[in-house]
DNA sequence: CTTGACTCTGCCCTAAGGGCAAACTCTATA
DNA sequence: TATAGAGTTTGCCCTTAGGGCAGAGTCAAG
């Protein structure tokens, strides 16, 4: 039997931590003093609490290591789908670095990219339009293209030069459920099916656009030149964004060919 | 003038987030109603919120995008030490996504590594130790090799083989500025200097033993498959478990050559 | 018996907001 | 002009994995 300051020393984790994973249930003690309340520890808990801190090296949440512990069957689901998150991680992390790394360069060249800003009116179009609701803006980019095979297999013949675009319906924003409505541009209404719907868009007599090459990790980029340059002229948004795809993941593999025009309503300030 | 709500749906970010940048002051509206205190943002705030959004994705934590935002000076400074941080979280998803792959094969080879634990006797040792606190685990092992200079020029003579262990000292265990002394084993007591004292350590009657092969990134295992050894062999930890650096990177280049040694006093059950 | 080391519970704190509720305000329509 | 519905406010509790501290109780050695 060992007091908490003991099990804490011999497995190199703090009396708070023990208590920390007494109170979850994750590991509870032996046996605890009725009177003084004092945790005590046997030996036969040294190959549970090392299993914990073996998955908890491996950067699991400690309700995942509970279930792994109790229900040993899920043990390799578990573990491929933390293999996953990793791999996000890493992922995600390579991405941050190679946008810092560019904005670093930025800062130090002094001369920002030139922005071609042109003001535009977006015409009155008549659209196919898919409203659905994507769990985040990662799987929002793999919905695209699906659309665009879909409203082929409903018979929409698409307008030329190809326009697509995509509004945002959540009356706040959120980061989780976005409600979407992907349109594209078509010659007339065709039939309706539940998902694809046709309507008509209104114009817009004044948008400031600016493209943006390359994949969309560094869309963000693009909107804040937009929206600085939108500012230095005088201007002031008036509606919602837009997103045109112009070319994608459909027609070019090399997602430094891709080309999206970012489409804001402004009025004069 | 946009209310909160246009202003998120430009921005796409959650009224709530802009709620909370209000509350930290990171983004202050222009102009709050003072009967009714709704928030309204203006035109010239645009720059701003994208440069936070920018900064955001990129990992910053609010209160440096608060600084870099407010004395532009140190931007390049903190620009470079989010660099390094995205750096180790890469290094650290990977070290964990490696014990990962490592314990899935494990887990489906079924047969657990032969453990070759070994129980010896540790003899009493006459030792140069020197007792610091060092931050972290990390910079723990970046020290070691220190150590042996600095005994080396005090001039104390080590003994036959290399013998060199680490005691923990915090009466509990922490993560963070740990209070470790690491002792190598001489041939006599010499000068003793600020930070090296000489003493005896005690024998230890019965230890069992674990070498651990490869870098230290995975002695956790080696501590989890000793311990699991001592619970099924009827015995028990008596006291704090000691390191011995047999080769590491003062005499080895590969970190798969690094060779130590587990020591857990043990007493029967 | 005292003293120092150890342990207990409880409370507040972390970062960046999310979720919900109750109350209030704004705007468009009937 | 009245009202409904949409928008906004504050406030409270919640998230991870514990850290820090205070006050009180307990254990073991001299």
């Amino acid at each position: 039997m060992y007091s908490i300051g003991e099990f804490s020393r011999i497995n190199r984790i703090t009396p708070k931590t023990l208590r920390h994973y007494d109170r979850i249930g994750l590991l509870k003690p032996d046996r605890v003093d009725d009177w003084t309340g004092y945790r005590y520890y046997s030996g036969s808990q040294l190959p549970r609490i090392r299993k914990i801190l073996k998955l908890k090296a491996l950067g699991l949440p400690l309700d995942e290591i509970g279930t792994l512990l109790n229900e040993n069957a899920h043990a390799t689901c578990i573990l491929q789908q933390q293999k996953q998150r990793l791999q996000q991680h890493i992922q995600e992390s390579q991405n941050r670095l190679e946008q810092l790394r560019e904005y670093l360069i930025q800062l130090e060249g002094g001369q920002n990219m030139q922005t071609n800003v042109t003001m535009k009116q977006l015409p009155e179009v008549t659209v196919a339009s898919m409203r659905t609701v994507v769990p985040s803006y990662d799987t929002y980019f793999d919905i695209v293209p699906k659309m665009g095979e879909y409203m082929e297999s409903v018979g929409a013949v698409c307008r030329e030069p190809e326009y697509c675009f995509t509004i945002y319906h959540d009356g706040e924003y959120r980061d989780s459920d976005i409600d979407v409505e992907i349109c594209e541009a078509v010659v007339a209404p065709c039939r309706e099916s539940e998902k694809v719907k046709f309507k008509t868009i209104s114009a817009v007599p004044q948008a400031a656009c600016l493209q943006h090459h390359g994949p969309y990790r560094s869309l963000q980029d693009t909107y804040n030149r937009l929206f600085t340059w939108i500012h230095e002229n005088g201007y002031q948004p008036a509606d919602n964004p837009r997103e045109s795809y112009i070319h994608g993941i459909w027609d070019r593999d090399d997602p430094e060919d891709w080309l999206t025009e970012v489409q804001v309503p402004v009025i004069l300030k």
